[in-house]
DNA sequence: CTTGTAATTGGAATGATTCCAAGTATTGTT
DNA sequence: AACAATACTTGGAATCATTCCAATTACAAG
C-alpha cells in the first residue's frame, strides 16, 4: 500500500496548492482510491483503509475525500440518492451503471464531444462542471471468434 | 388549482397504464408540479400542496412523487446530495444549476444530440435513461438593442 | 351494501453525512 | 532542538432527507 513516487509526487503538489497538507490519513485514502478503482463508498474506503491502518476513523474518511476532491484528484460520483461513490480517473469521463449489478463503470469523453455538449448551453450560461450518467443494462456480447493473428 | 381536462385526462391515463389509482393527491401533487414549474424539493411541493388541502401528509407528497415518477410524467433531478427535486418536463433535457442561486434550468437537447450521446456506449451497453448535469454561472448578456420587426 | 384491495396518514426508524470539542501532528521560527 | 501557531484527526453526537410501519380511510367490483 505505497503510493508510487511519482503518484506521492502527483499528490503532495495537488494539496500544497490548495494550501492543504500531505498526511498518512490523506495518503491511505488516495492510495485505497487508486489500488481499487472500483468507485468505492466512503464506508467501503473506510473499511479498506482499516486494513492499514486499523486507527483510522470514518469521519477522517470523509473529509480525506472531500479534501481530495477539492484538490482535483477524486470525483464524486452520485447516483440518485445513493451513498456517493469516488473516483480517481482523471480523464473526461461519463459514469454507467448496471441496473442488475448496480457496478459502474467509466466512459470516456473525447475532446469533441465535451466542445459539443457545452454548445448545448444558451449564451450567458457558463458551465464549470458537466456530469453524464447513464443508467441501463449491459448485454453479453456474441464473443466474435478471436482469431489469432 | 384545477387540472385542465385534458391533463387530468393524462394523468388517470398514465396512472391506469402503470396500475395505478387516480385520488385527491396524486391529482393535488401533479397540479402543484405544473404549477410552478420551477424544480421544488419534496418539502416545498409538500407546503405548496398544503395551502389547498392541509391535511395531506409529508409521507403521501413522497408516495406521490414516487408515483408520479415510476408512470414517466415527472423526473428526479438530483444534484449531488441535495434534496431531490422534480421537474414535470417530459420534453428531453439537461439541467443547469447556477451555483450561485441553486436554481436549476432545463437546457433542451434535441433528438440528434440524444442519439449521439447513446453512440458513446461501449457496445452491450444499453441506457434506458441518460441524466446530463451542468453547474455553473450565468452572466447577464449585454442586451442586444432590440430592435422591432 | 359489502368486501377486498389500494392509498393515506402520523410518527418512528433509517442511514449517509456533518458537526463538534478534545487530542495530536506538522510547519515555520528562534 | 524547542516553541508556538495552526491544521488535521478522532469518536461520538447531531442532522435531515427519506423510508418504513401499523392503523385508518377511500375506492372499485360484485
Amino acid at each position: 500500500m505505497e503510493l508510487e513516487a511519482t503518484t506521492k509526487a502527483r499528490l503532495d503538489e495537488a494539496l500544497a496548492r490548495a494550501g492543504q497538507r500531505s498526511t498518512r490519513q490523506r495518503e491511505l485514502v488516495f492510495a485505497t482510491l487508486l489500488r481499487w478503482m472500483d468507485h468505492p463508498t466512503a464506508d467501503e474506503v473506510f473499511s479498506r483503509a482499516r486494513e492499514q491502518t486499523p486507527t483510522i476513523s470514518l469521519a477522517t474518511v470523509y473529509n480525506c475525500l472531500e479534501t481530495l476532491v477539492g484538490c482535483g484528484l477524486v470525483r464524486a460520483v452520485n447516483y440518485e440518492r445513493e451513498p456517493t461513490r469516488y473516483c480517481p480517473n482523471l480523464n473526461e469521463h461519463a459514469h454507467f451503471q448496471d441496473r442488475v449489478t448496480g457496478r459502474i463503470s467509466d466512459i470516456p469523453l473525447s475532446e469533441s464531444i465535451m466542445a459539443t455538449l457545452r454548445t448545448l448551453l444558451p449564451p450567458g450560461y457558463e458551465a464549470d462542471s458537466l456530469d453524464l450518467y447513464f443508467h441501463g443494462t449491459i448485454r453479453k456480447q456474441p464473443s466474435k471468434s478471436t482469431s489469432k493473428s
